[in-house]
DNA sequence: GCCGTTTTCGGCCCGACTGTTTTCAGTCG
C-alpha cells in the first residue's frame, strides 16, 4: 500500500470506500489491500522496532497479541474498522489498537511504525530474522556502527568492524556469518508431509539406541499445520534419565543426515539436516514426558494461558512438571492427561491448541467432539482416465475400498479443459453408465456415484449442459481460467455459478490449490454465505501440497453455515489415501461431523447434497 | 497497551543454551 501510494496512484472516495484507480480505469477496493493478514503483519513490525527501540517490554507484547488476534480472527477488520465497538469485541484489541487498526484501514498504515521505520530503516527487520539475532544486538548494531542491513552486517563483518563491541567474539561474529549464508540461501517453511517423512527417518535411527523407547514429533507437525518451521522431536526411555544423557546425546549428534551442529547440550541437540531444516531433538526423563510433550506441542499463545490458568490455581507450569508454587512439588508430569485434570480441564487434541477459546471449553468439559479421519466415509472427487487421471472407473473403487470408504464419486473433467480430455456431454452422459455398471458390479461393499467437475466459464455460466448435469449425483464447479478478473467479477462469477441447481459441490474455492498461479481473490464471506443458504458444500481438498482452504476460511465456513466436503483429488488411485492432513486442519477449524458433508452415509450424503432451498 | 472473582492500578510465562563473562545478558522456543 504506502508502495502504490509513493507510486502516485490516483485515488478517490466512492460510496464512502477508498478505491485506487486502475490505468484502464478499473477501480479496486483498497479493503483488498489491507488485509488482515497485512493488519498483523505491520503490528508485529511495530512490536519489533518498538523492542529494538528499547521500549515497554509490557506494552510491545500488546502489539504482538493485537497482531495475534489480527491473524486469527473472523472479523474483517478493514470492512469492521468503523464500528469500533466490534474491534473492541475481538481479545487483546484495546482502544489503542482499534485506533491503530482504523489508522491502518484508513491509510495503509501506522504512524508508530513510520516513526520507527524513519529512525532506523526496514532493513532492521530483515536483521531480526538472523538466527541468534535479536533487537538487543541490532540496536548495538545500529548504535555502535551504524548497521542497519544485512548486506551492511556482512560487509562490517568482512571488514573485521565488530571486533571489539560488546558480547562481539569471534564466535558470535562467525555465527552471524553464517546466518547471513544460510539465510541468503533459503529461508522458509517446509511442508508438512516433507517435515513428517523427515521425522520418520529421524525417529528411525534414534530407535535402535539402546535405552530410547520414544520418539515424539511435537510443535507444529503434531498441531497438523500446513508448514513447519522446525522439527521438534521429543525422546524419552532410561537413556534419558536426568545426569545421563551423555551417551545418547552423543548418538543422536552421531546420526548420519546432520548437515551441520547448532547446538549441542546435555538434554538438547540441535542441527541442520537436508534443505535446511532445523532439527531440535530433546532428550527427557519419562517422569516428565507429558509436562514436556505438552509444552513443545504448544502453540505459544496456547502455553501462556495455560501457564496464566496455572499461576491463578497455585501452580508452574514448565516443560519438566505441573508444580506447587509454595512448596515446589510434582503435581503432574508424566502424562499430558493427568496435567490437563490437574488444572481442570479435558484433555484436547494437539490441533485445537491455538489458544483459540479451547482452554475455557476443556476447563468447562465443553470442548466439541472435532471430526477425525476416520469419520470420513467417502470421497467424491476424483479423476479417471476417462480425462487427466491414471486410473479406471474400477481401480478408483477398488482402492478406494481397501481405504475403507464406503462410497466414492467419479468426477471428471468436463469439456473446456481440452488439455486434460474433459467430457462433452456425449462422453459424460456415457460415462454415466460405466458408472452405474461399476456401482452395480461392486454389490453394496462401495458404492461409487456418478459426478463431474464442471468449469465455471468466465461469465459464470458452466461449460455443459442442465440436462446432462441434472442427472449426475454430484456436480462440482471450479474456477480453472480467466485469473485476470477483478475481486468483484471472481465473487460475481462464482455466485452465479452456485445458483444453478445443479451445482451440489463449489469446487476450489479460494483457487489456492490452483499450483503456479496466483490464487484467484473473491469476497469468500459472501460467497460462503450464499452457498450456505442454497446448502452448496464448499470442497476442502485435502492433499498436503494442496491444502484448498486455510485455517480462517475454514472457520469462516462454520460461522457462516457452509458445510464442508474433504476430498482428495485423486488422479491415481494411490492418492486415495492422502486426506489426513486436511483432517488435522479440519480439527484445527473446530470442525464437527455435523460440518462435514462426507461424514454421513451414502444415503445420508446424497440426502444431504440434494437438501437444496 | 491490555485487562480485571487481585477491576481503574499494577500486574503481565518460563527455562535452557550460548558466548562472553568471572556472575550474566541475550536469544530461542
Amino acid at each position: 500500500m504506502l508502495r502504490l501510494l509513493k507510486a502516485r496512484l490516483p485515488i478517490r472516495m466512492d460510496g464512502g470506500r477508498w478505491r485506487i484507480l486502475l490505468a484502464e480505469g478499473r477501480t479496486v477496493d483498497k479493503k483488498t489491500m489491507v488485509d488482515n493478514k497485512t493488519m498483523a503483519r505491520l503490528l508485529a513490525e511495530t512490536a519489533d522496532l518498538m523492542e529494538i527501540d528499547g521500549a515497554d517490554s509490557f506494552r510491545i507484547r500488546s502489539y504482538r497479541r493485537a497482531a495475534e488476534a489480527a491473524e486469527q480472527t473472523t472479523v474483517d477488520l478493514a470492512e469492521a474498522a468503523n464500528d469500533t465497538a466490534r474491534l473492541l469485541a475481538i481479545d487483546g484489541i484495546g482502544k489503542g489498537m482499534a485506533a491503530h487498526l482504523q489508522s491502518i484501514a484508513a491509510t495503509g498504515t501506522l504512524p508508530l511504525r513510520d516513526e520507527l521505520l524513519a529512525k532506523y530503516g526496514a532493513g532492521v527487520l530483515e536483521l531480526l530474522k538472523l538466527p541468534g539475532m535479536g533487537p538487543k544486538t541490532v540496536a548495538l548494531l545500529w548504535d555502535a556502527a551504524k548497521i542497519g542491513t544485512i548486506d551492511q552486517l556482512a560487509e562490517a563483518i568482512a571488514a573485521g568492524r565488530l571486533k571489539g563491541l560488546p558480547r562481539m567474539g569471534d564466535k558470535q561474529i562467525q555465527k552471524l556469518q553464517k546466518g547471513i549464508e544460510d539465510y541468503r540461501r533459503s529461508a522458509g517453511r517446509f511442508r508438512i508431509d516433507v517435515a513428517e517423512e523427515e521425522a520418520g527417518r529421524i525417529a528411525a535411527y534414534l530407535l535402535k539406541f539402546k535405552g530410547i523407547k520414544s520418539v515424539t514429533p511435537a510443535g507444529s507437525l503434531r498441531r497438523g499445520r500446513e508448514t513447519i518451521g522446525d522439527l521438534d522431536l521429543l525422546v524419552t526411555g532410561p537413556a534419558c534419565a536426568p545426569e545421563k544423557t551423555g551417551p545418547a546425546v552423543e548418538y543422536v549428534a552421531a546420526y548420519p543426515g546432520i548437515q551441520d551442529m547448532i547446538a549441542k547440550g546435555d538434554n538438547k541437540v540441535s542441527f541442520h539436516v537436508d534443505q535446511g531444516l532445523q532439527v531440535d531433538v530433546r532428550l527427557l526423563p519419562e517422569e516428565s514426558y507429558g509436562a514436556a510433550l505438552q509444552y513443545f506441542t504448544g502453540s505459544k499463545a496456547h502455553n501462556v494461558t495455560l501457564r496464566q490458568r496455572a499461576l491463578k490455581m497455585g501452580y508452574t507450569l514448565s516443560e519438566w512438571a505441573l508444580a506447587r508454587l509454595d512448596d515446589g512439588t510434582t503435581v503432574a508430569a508424566a502424562t499430558e492427561e493427568e496435567i490437563y485434570a490437574a488444572l481442570g480441564m479435558d484433555w484436547m487434541p494437539p490441533e485445537m491448541r491455538e489458544n483459540l477459546g479451547e482452554i475455557d471449553a476443556a476447563a468447562g468439559h465443553d470442548l466439541p467432539r472435532v471430526v477425525s479421519l476416520s469419520d470420513i466415509r467417502g470421497d467424491v472427487h476424483m479423476h479417471t482416465t476417462a480425462s487427466d487421471g491414471h486410473n479406471s472407473i474400477g481401480e478408483m473403487a477398488e482402492a478406494a475400498l481397501a481405504c475403507g470408504y464406503k462410497y466414492i464419486a467419479i468426477t471428471d473433467h468436463s469439456k473446456n479443459l481440452a488439455m486434460t480430455n474433459g467430457l462433452d456431454e456425449k462422453r459424460a452422459l456415457e460415462q454415466i453408465k460405466q458408472v452405474r455398471a461399476m456401482d452395480k458390479r461392486m454389490e453394496g461393499k462401495i458404492r461409487v456415484f456418478t459426478g463431474i467437475e464442471v468449469d465455471i466459464l468466465a461469465d459464470g455460466a458452466l461449460d455443459l449442459d442442465d440436462e446432462v448435469l441434472a442427472q449426475m449425483d454430484v456436480v462440482i464447479a471450479s474456477v480453472h481460467s480467466r485469473f485476470d478478473q477483478s475481486r468483484e467479477e471472481m465473487t460475481e462469477r462464482v455466485l452465479k455459478a452456485i445458483e444453478n441447481p445443479n451445482v451440489r459441490i463449489l469446487g476450489h474455492p479460494t483457487g489456492r490449490l490452483l499450483l503456479r498461479r496466483e490464487p484467484f481473490a473473491l469476497d469468500l464471506a459472501v460467497v460462503l454465505k450464499r452457498a450456505a443458504e442454497l446448502g452448496v458444500a464448499m470442497e476442502h481438498n485435502a492433499a498436503p501440497e494442496r491444502l484448498d482452504l486455510n485455517d480462517r476460511d475454514l472457520r469462516l465456513a462454520k460461522e457462516l453455515g457452509c458445510r464442508i466436503v474433504m476430498s482428495s483429488d485423486s488422479h491415481d488411485s494411490r492418492n486415495l489415501g492422502k486426506m489426513v492432513y486436511g483432517a488435522k486442519q479440519l480439527r484445527r477449524a473446530w470442525l464437527t461431523k455435523a460440518d462435514v458433508l462426507n461424514t454421513r452415509e451414502a444415503k445420508g450424503f446424497l440426502a444431504g447434497l440434494r437438501a437444496r432451498k
